[in-house]
DNA sequence: CTCCACTACTCGGTGATACCGTGTACTGGT
DNA sequence: ACCAGTACACGGTATCACCGAGTAGTGGAG
């Protein structure tokens, strides 16, 4: 596939969130989880500069733990922030969606007045 | 709606691009569409930027008439590279929208083979 | 006739985001 | 002793949508 960096501004984000809201974990574990998602060119530095900035914008709660077979690790949940933000986020989504497919039907719909755009 | 303006990256080229492709039009029409489309946020500054890259980027044929209401209008047409371009910006869409769709649906699935992730 | 609204395009600068490369550091196997 | 795999941090880059101001043409209200 080709390049989604473009595309993937505003929404890998979102994916991070969304993953770190399903259990919690820590950034190399996210970074393979992704990957086998199908962003499989997302890489470690990527989600990285995500976490801190997640960190930095107060919507998770960091715990480092020793690993066993390497550096510590940094898990990360989310908080009432976090879990507000993924619920926007995925409202988001929606909306956006929905209009670029209707875009790509044909752009042509009917309102439940009957109006046709 | 919330600031969509991040989600937009990557995409908002796109749709312009799909608005061409289905009919020779200029740049503050495609505004107006886009509006009514959902895009409701989305300025004429920012649809002549999209527009100039087009251009630059040799995706479009250029026609300038003159109005009759206004200053003459820029009308846009896409070529062999646009059309070619348009049709991977879907494929793009397509790949990226499944995927994340999937996250949402909680991130699991079985392949042809059998194997679940 | 003058002002204003609407139409229509251009351009320089800003902020946010994903990405790249490099560096650091811990563990275990050869 | 070396290297691969694990794990995180950070400075710099490119791209993109957005903002604001500017330039112009037409037509209607006062």
């Amino acid at each position: 596939m080709d390049d989604l960096t473009e595309m993937l501004k505003g929404t890998l984000e979102g994916c991070v969130l969304e993953i770190i809201g399903s259990e919690e974990t820590y950034g190399y574990a996210i970074t393979r989880q992704l990957n086998e998602l199908g962003f499989a060119d997302v890489v470690e530095g990527t989600v990285y500069t995500i976490l801190l900035r997640l960190e930095r914008n107060g919507l998770v709660q960091v715990a480092k733990r020793p690993s066993g077979v390497g550096p510590p690790r940094k898990f990360y949940a989310l908080n009432d922030a976090g879990r507000e933000e993924l619920a926007k986020f995925w409202a988001k989504w929606q909306y956006l969606s929905s209009r670029i497919n209707r875009l790509k039907e044909g752009g042509r719909w009917v309102t439940s007045a009957g109006v046709v755009y």
